[in-house]
RNA sequence: GCCCCUGUAGCUCAGUGGAUAGAGCGAUGGCCUCCGGAGCCAUUAGCGAGGGUUCGAUUCCUUCCAGGGGCACCA
């Protein structure tokens, strides 16, 4: 079920506005001018009404008129059920304020849609696949990729809601080079778990937990592989590392609370050629060419700033021929749009993506890159420095177990992709009001706690006269929870996570302001019922909307 | 040198063309005979700098300045 009482009634507003204005435009015989969309917003000063609108001065430009005698004219034309007061305020603005006589229905419908309150049609069932984290198979999750983890899983969150379907998926790269240097790190700390002599190369992944992976591979062969030919051996140790690392992902991701549709191995690619086949296909079509014995991308054709090897001159593919090979398989599989989140290290890489869209027929617009800015993990104030390469980082699953999962996916969910992210240990830790996402689940414990005190009332919520709710942070909670499917459907279209943990602290902000200054529980039934009724209102959607971030709605705290 | 992100209150951040720029934390002062004080109320202070577009710019364009991240036949 869909229901969306705020989109509505501004639609509805829009409507006779613009009503209002063809009518004018017929009267004066200036039907055929063009004019841009009518607009209203909600104004951030109270007095202004609850909607403005710029209708007037917009159109007073094209019209050489003065603005505020147009506005004072649509003002006066305007026909709208729930417009309680019109004026005509500043440079031209047209404010309008509205009865409520529309929240008491929204009230209703909200306790009817329960859980799938929220939920919109604004993406018609498009089908989009939105892949994200795909790091390499060669160390634990750091802290870095957690960011991007959270981000996409909550942008999928909030677009499935918002009426996408959403595909998860995670791209293994466990073909290539990085992959045979963890078999042989791997291999390396193995024989030096026998008392070998060994010397890791420059590009050996030099972490600790190579060490405990060629342990386990040593409970698993005892000291079989020793015996083998080097090649062999090596390979083994290759596949197992592999699996052992993939495994560990899935487990980090899973105590995120993140898991995907479908784990995509580029593997799969090299074995049944579809880099080679994809790789003819662009050449017949003249979009790649040989050059110094390699073969290049020519992605400038599309727009980036120089063309890019695809197959080196010793023969071998470049990540990029994969990606064009697995971008392909991505839309053959039809998906009508397809989101990739990257850090911030790989913005150089959204034009040749783009290119590569277009160069395989496809619009540069079916992919749409969403870049995530970098954590700087503080420790006392201070940044602790991380290398995957030197093995020093700290890992998603440390910095899950110090904070908690909901503080960290609130933490990460928060904030604008575009920003740096100072992640800060000492304060995330704090389980004070420091912490913003205590104080969204104290609002939901604190609504527990007054249902458990209404006691038998709480069977009769849904007789609740909403007509009775009438004090100002009432009708205040009563809006913002009105809004809640609005800001979901803004946030989809935006795919900013950080507008829904806005606006989870907003609503929990207008939930405790409501609690202060309104008893729930009193000797007045029907008040009682009222106020009841808009508490359980205010539960469903603080439960919703964590849910869409995934933090706990907790019962008691 | 080129490309991307950021610069807003003491600190961390919202605010993608509107009228008097908002939150949280911090600081200061208040609020429980009453449903959870992990709460509420009040006070505090700010758009990096200069041009431009616009009736109107924190927002768009541009030039600087500052911080971060990229510019491989690496992944």
């Amino acid at each position: 079920m869909h229901y969306n009482p705020v989109g509505q009634l501004e639609e509805n507003l829009i409507a006779a506005l613009e009503k209002a204005r063809r009518e004018m435009l017929q009267e004066r015989g200036q039907e055929e001018i063009d004019l841009p969309p009518v607009e209203v917003e909600v104004p951030r000063e109270k007095s202004h009404g609850d909607y403005a609108s710029n209708l007037a001065m917009v159109m007073a430009g094209r019209l050489g008129e003065n603005p505020r005698r147009l506005a004072e004219y649509l003002a006066e034309s305007l026909d709208f059920e729930l417009l309680e007061k019109v004026e005509v305020a500043g440079p031209g603005f047209i404010n309008l304020t509205l009865n409520n006589n529309w929240l008491a229905e929204a009230l209703d419908k909200i306790l009817e849609a329960g859980q799938d309150y929220g939920r919109t049609n604004q993406g018609r069932g498009q089908k989009v696949q939105l892949e994200f984290v795909s790091t390499n198979p060669t160390g634990p999750l750091h802290v870095g990729h957690s960011r991007g983890a959270v981000v996409g899983d909550v942008v999928a969150s909030i677009m499935e809601r918002a009426g996408y379907e959403v595909y998860r998926e995670y791209y293994i790269n466990d073909a290539g080079n990085q992959i045979d240097l963890l078999g042989e790190s791997t291999y390396l700390r193995y024989q030096e778990l026998f008392g070998r002599e060994i010397t890791l190369s420059k590009n050996s992944y030099r972490g600790d937990y190579i060490i405990d992976i060629a342990r386990e591979l040593k409970q698993e062969h005892g000291s079989k592989l020793l015996e083998k030919p080097e090649e062999e051996a090596f390979i083994i140790a290759r596949e197992f590392a592999l699996e052992q690392m993939l495994e560990l992902i899935r487990q980090d991701l899973k105590k995120f609370g993140i898991t995907f549709d479908n784990w995509f191995s580029e593997r799969e690619l090299h074995e049944n050629n579809k880099i080679q086949e994809v790789s003819a296909e662009l050449k017949e079509k003249g979009y790649v060419y040989e050059k110094e014995g390699a073969l290049w991308f020519k992605s400038t054709a599309f727009g980036d700033d120089k063309d890019r090897v695809v197959i080196k001159s010793d023969g071998s593919p470049t990540y990029l021929a994969a990606d064009i090979a697995y971008h392909q398989n991505k839309m053959e599989r039809g998906f009508q749009h397809l989101i990739n989140v990257w850090g911030a290290d790989h913005h150089g890489y959204i034009e040749r993506m783009k290119a590569v869209m277009e160069a395989l027929g496809y619009e540069r617009d079916n992919l749409e890159i969403i870049i995530v800015q970098i954590v700087t993990l503080l420790r006392e104030g201070k940044k602790v420095p991380m290398s995957k390469r030197s093995g020093e980082f700290v890992t998603m699953r440390e910095v899950l177990e110090e904070v908690g999962r909901d503080a960290a996916r609130y933490f990460y969910s928060m904030r604008s992709t575009d920003s740096h992210f100072d992640f800060d240990l000492e304060l995330a830790k704090k389980q004070s009001t420091e912490n913003p996402v205590y104080y969204i689940q104290y609002a939901h414990a604190r609504i527990m706690s007054i249902k458990d005190n209404a006691g038998k009332l709480s069977e009769e919520i849904e007789k609740g006269d909403a007509s009775l709710l009438k004090t100002e942070e009432e009708i205040e909670l009563l809006k913002l929870l009105a809004r809640y499917p609005e800001e979901l459907k803004v946030a989809a279209e935006r795919r900013a996570c950080h507008l829904v943990a806005a606006y989870a602290h907003e609503l929990a902000g207008a939930f405790h302001v409501f609690y202060n200054k309104c008893r729930v529980i009193t000797e007045d039934r029907e008040l009682s019922l009222a106020r009841l009724k808009l508490v359980e209102a205010a539960r469903i959607v603080l439960r919703n909307v964590l849910e869409v971030i995934g933090v706990s709605a907790p019962e008691q705290m």
